[in-house]
DNA sequence: GCCTTGAAGTTACCG
DNA sequence: ACCGGTAACTTCAAGGCG
């Protein structure tokens, strides 16, 4: 199943379609018109049911009521008789819901917020991403309808095992728009370029006629068309391309078809653009998650994933991009460009979308949605859909406030060079916590509730109580979970790594591990519908308990602790001590904590969250230190970066001092390219709510004046500046705007940048900032005086 | 008016 | 629109001093 929609037929009739392949390969699609819509209504308590219902039924007329009846379900594991509102076409739900919501004697009404199509698949068990059984009768295809075939369900519809992926039909897009006047409007700039490419090596690129693009943008439908793509994919197309083109058609008085059912691309939840029938994907979504990359550039994470190198394709800085549209000369570059881009485009898909068809199986949102539904919304359908088949009701989302609540335990170092560390951690530590302490909303014992003492699980520190039986929500859900993935982790050990089976069940298991992990965040999220702080409290008040029992037990077993964050401890590596250690902890805590790496040697300054290390493979890892922050140069994390290697593998400073001289000799001599020299920083909120002028957003707000249109969220790219002024945001200018090397303040950037990520590293081996300058005979003095 | 100090604002990281 | 814990930088206003 690749998509799901619902339309009301001729005669009023609401129609799923479950858009998808069959095993012959036909594109098709099911109907099922036997679905209603449906809600549930609370009675108050001491109201009698019946009455209730009566008043309800009198809305029959104006609303449409097919059914009201009352039914048995579960809220937060209570049993409770509720009144099941069912009508006739979704749309009227919105309108009966508060209809309901008045009548006296009503509580409150439940799951009258969940859309028409996802409620199907909830209640039908139906997954998208998978295979499904299907007793059907074959109908003929609609008008206009671009498939191969169309059923309608005649009796069951239950899910298969199979876990294959059917051959699809990808194609990959990008538009170039005309921007001479800046960011490009629809009403007035046409779309000058259309790049596409597909999964079977097609490559196709629409080019306006001058100024007038109708006929790129018609050429473009009929060739997406005919190739007739399963899954079409874009850099931010749910950003740009998509409304870009539907604005631009909207002005043109074009019709935009390319959904399988004909119509036009339409913006729908988690502001994502849904195509009917196929599954729109935006990889921009799933790029995201790749932290490595700070820039997160199409290019940039094209040549992270090694799908295409920089130095291997044309780049056009985006606001030339009209130049090159204008000068006849330069117009074949341009496409070139186009081309690289959905080349790059293809590429990400092949790394990104085994994953996101997992993640999409596992959660049980349509292809086109998980990747554009937040991580809270992923593991609240995950929650959604598991709700259902214990007969649990869904909360409905309400607004809290905000109560904070303590976290994790961070150790301090011990600073400076250790050798032959062991760093151990729990797998699992919170979901495994949840599980064992029966940790839920549902098992939550309230302060002022008496329960015996034997019966339930305190945690320590905050006091929270929970049952200890019967399971939990989030105890069967984390539980469901974990053990499917150790089952699939299993599968895997039987398979050829290279294979493409091996390929979905590592990203099978990948997906569930994500959710797993996210679910105690979720659970401290206001925004959850299963939010519960002292869920959340009592979760992290164990995890504490946990660690501080763990060091406790190093420590008497003689081995010394240099460090530990959350479930983790770095221990030296006496190997047959920890491996008694593991023993004991699994033993005495009931929690398996297990090597995570060891190093040859690792580093540590005063700071918690930051140290590097030197792996048995000669690999160097650094954490939360300078070189791996986005916020500084490249030239200042190369830098740190170097002198992390030099003192790790030769435990002498004196040559990361010597390398430090050479790289400020040679940036003083102006040999260190400005792409080295520029900081990159987050616009985190509008421009108008900053309440200090930081550098970045000085930089973005001549950006903004100059034409460049910004969203929060950007990455602000700046130099440093000669330029008089106290503050250093008087001496950020945006990098586009800096032609000329000399310009820059080089001063900032060996004092600023070069001196303090040098420092942090060299600092613990005595060496002090002017011996890190004094590399230069005549900056010696000049650096003493000044 | 200048310099120091510390709180507040801000970003990006760890697990 | 998943959580809290943390480091580090810059800005900005208050306070001290002359």
């Amino acid at each position: 199943m690749l998509d799901i929609n619902y339309d009301i037929s001729k005669d009023g009739i609401p129609e799923i379609r479950m858009w998808g392949i069959d095993d012959n390969g036909n594109r098709v699609v099911v109907i099922d018109r036997t679905f209603r819509p449906y809600f549930y209504a609370v009675p108050e308590k001491g109201v009698e049911t019946q009455s209730v219902v009566s008043k309800i039924k009198k809305l029959e007329p104006k609303y449409k009521i097919l059914n009201v009846e009352v039914v048995s379900k579960k809220f937060y594991g209570k049993p409770i008789d509720v009144i099941k509102i069912t009508c006739q076409i979704p749309t009227i739900v919105p309108n009966l819901r508060e209809a309901v919501k008045k009548l006296p004697g009503i509580k409150d009404v439940l799951e009258a917020d969940i859309r028409f199509y996802m409620r199907y698949m909830i209640d039908k068990d139906v997954y998208p991403s998978t295979w499904h059984i299907a007793d059907v009768e074959e109908i003929e295809v609609p008008e206009k309808w671009r498939i191969d075939k169309v059923y309608v369900l005649k009796g069951d519809l239950r899910r298969s095992d199979e876990t294959t992926v059917p051959p699809l039909r990808v194609l990959a897009f990008d538009i170039e728009c005309y921007n001479k006047f800046g960011t490009p409007k629809p009403e007035r700039d046409p779309v000058i370029v259309i790049s596409v490419m597909t999964n079977n090596g097609d490559k196709k690129v629409f080019t306006a006629d001058g100024k007038n693009d109708a006929s790129a943008i018609k050429g473009f439908t009929e060739f997406l068309n005919k190739y007739d793509p399963d899954v079409i994919v874009g850099y931010n197309c749910n950003g740009f391309d998509w409304p870009y083109l539907l604005e631009r058609c909207k002005a043109l008085k074009l019709k935009l078809s390319v959904a399988r059912s004909g119509a036009q691309p339409a913006t729908s939840v988690y502001g994502h653009i849904s195509i009917i029938g196929r599954a729109n994907v935006d990889l921009y979504d799933f790029a995201e998650d790749i932290y490595e990359v700070k820039v997160k550039t199409l290019e940039n994470i094209a040549e992270y994933l090694g799908v295409k190198k920089k130095n291997e394709r044309i780049l056009i800085p985006g606001i030339d991009i009209y130049k090159y549209w204008d000068d006849p000369a330069k117009r074949e570059t341009l496409i070139r460009y186009a081309i690289d881009d959905v080349e790059s485009i293809l590429g990400l898909a092949d790394k990104f979308l085994p994953f996101a068809i997992q993640l999409s199986s596992i959660v049980g949102l349509p292809l086109d949605q998980v990747g554009s539904a937040s991580v809270g919304y992923r593991v609240e359908w995950h929650l959604m859909r598991q709700a259902y088949k214990f007969n649990e009701l869904v909360p409905n989302r309400v607004e809290r406030p905000y109560r904070p609540y303590r976290g994790a335990i961070v150790l301090k170092p011990k600073p400076g060079l250790h050798e032959n560390i062991a760093v151990l951690d729990f797998s699992s530590l919170y979901p495994n916590i949840m599980i064992s302490k029966n940790i839920s909303p549902d098992t939550y014992v309230p302060p002022y509730e008496k329960v015996d003492p034997s019966k339930v699980n305190i945690a320590p520190e905050v006091g929270h109580r929970f049952l200890k039986e019967p399971p939990g929500f989030y105890k069967k859900v984390l539980e469901r979970l974990l053990k499917f993935r150790k089952m699939i982790k299993e599968q895997m050990k039987k398979l050829d790594p290279t294979s493409i089976e091996y390929t979905i069940l590592y990203e099978r298991q990948r997906a569930i591990k994500v959710i797993a992990n996210a679910t105690y965040g979720y659970c401290g999220w206001v925004g959850a519908r299963w939010y519960k702080r002292e869920v959340a409290e009592a979760t992290t008040a164990w995890g504490r308990k946990t660690i501080r029992e763990t060091i406790e037990l190093a420590k008497k077993m003689g081995l010394r602790v240099i460090y530990g964050d959350t479930d983790s401890i770095f221990i030296k590596y006496d190997k047959d001590k920890v491996k008694r250690f593991i023993e004991e902890v699994n033993k005495k805590l009931g929690l398996e904590i297990k090597p995570d790496k060891i190093y040859i040697r690792v580093f540590f300054t005063e700071a918690k969250k930051r140290y590097c290390g030197l792996l048995s493979d000669g690999r160097i890892d650094v954490v939360g230190l300078e070189a791996i922050r986005g916020d500084w140069t490249e030239l200042a994390k190369e830098v740190q970066e170097e002198i992390i290697k030099i003192v790790l593998t030769k435990k002498d400073p004196a040559p990361a001092v010597k390398y430090v001289h050479e790289v400020i000799e040679k940036l003083r001599g102006k040999e260190i390219p400005m792409d080295k020299l520029i900081i990159w920083k987050s616009i985190t909120k509008k421009l108008s709510e900053y309440e200090v002028s930081a550098a970045h957003v000085v930089a973005a707000r001549k950006l903004l004046a100059a034409g460049y249109s910004l969203t929060v969220g950007d990455k602000i790219g700046y130099v440093i500046v000669k330029r008089p002024g106290g503050r250093l945001a008087d001496k950020a200018e945006p990098y586009v705007f800096v032609k000329d090397m000399d310009e820059l303040d080089i001063d900032y950037y060996i004092k600023k940048q070069i001196i303090p990520v040098a420092i942090r590293i060299l600092g613990y081996f005595g060496i002090s900032e002017n011996q890190l300058l004094a590399g230069r005979r005549q900056a010696s003095l000049f650096d003493f005086f000044g």
